[in-house]
DNA sequence: CCGTCATGCAACTCTCTGGTTGCCTTTTTG
DNA sequence: CAAAAAGGCAACCAGAGAGTTGCATGACGG
């Protein structure tokens, strides 16, 4: 697989990390475990707007994107970040711009050869 | 402003740039820009399964997000990526993804005191 | 055992959004 | 100038998605 697939390839498997990023509700969920640590489902509809129907449909949007996942302790579950995927997109951003900005430096150097 | 109020903003403000890459057209139109530089419309379509209005219509989203610019040139339409934005957001994945990695360290830290 | 707390399941509403088609305007170019 | 190229505007449609309400189930504490 040559470098350009790869970062093809890194970029598709990010989509769905933006796409669950994408909601605020969602970004909120993920910010609050972020810093609180692992809740679960009523602790974060409490300092939530929406009902807990709701989170909980956002936490499994966020499961499907491999950005949480869930723990069962008794009749209650705990969720947690998973910095793992997050890095990821984080990475694919980074390439994504400094690819960009690499293409502009060459422009930039081809204009003024002239 | 504290630290956690930034990095709340910070977060908040790369929002929009997720909600505009987690679509797969976007990504796709995004990825070339990346890669093949600045393009028309016609450019991008040509490359692109779905219309020209399609396009047109996911550009002004990414614009809309700060991702792209347009220039204006006869008449054609030339698109630019803007890897600002995507740098920001790609920072705030990585201080949330920190965040949660040190709350882990102290949770790990605390546990094994006992 | 019983009430309560935490959650699951399902149906339903409403809005947003990705995509299309049809037609019109502005530039180029032979 | 006339045809072709590039794009803008508006209406329309089907499906996805966010959110809600109502009811059912499982685990805990006294």
């Amino acid at each position: 697989m040559s470098p350009r697939d790869a970062a093809t390839a890194t970029v598709t498997q990010a989509r769905s990390v933006f796409s669950a990023l994408g909601d605020q509700t969602r970004l909120s969920l993920v910010a609050r475990l972020s810093s609180g640590g692992p809740q679960s489902i009523s602790q974060l509809t409490s300092r939530s707007r929406v009902t807990r129907q709701a989170v909980t449909k956002h936490l499994d949007v966020l499961a499907g994107a491999g950005v949480v996942h869930d723990i069962r302790r008794g009749r209650e579950r705990i969720w947690e970040l998973d910095s793992a995927r997050l890095q990821d997109a984080s990475r694919a951003l980074d390439q994504i711009s400094r690819r960009w900005d690499e293409a502009l430096d060459r422009l930039k150097i081809f204009v003024e050869r002239d």
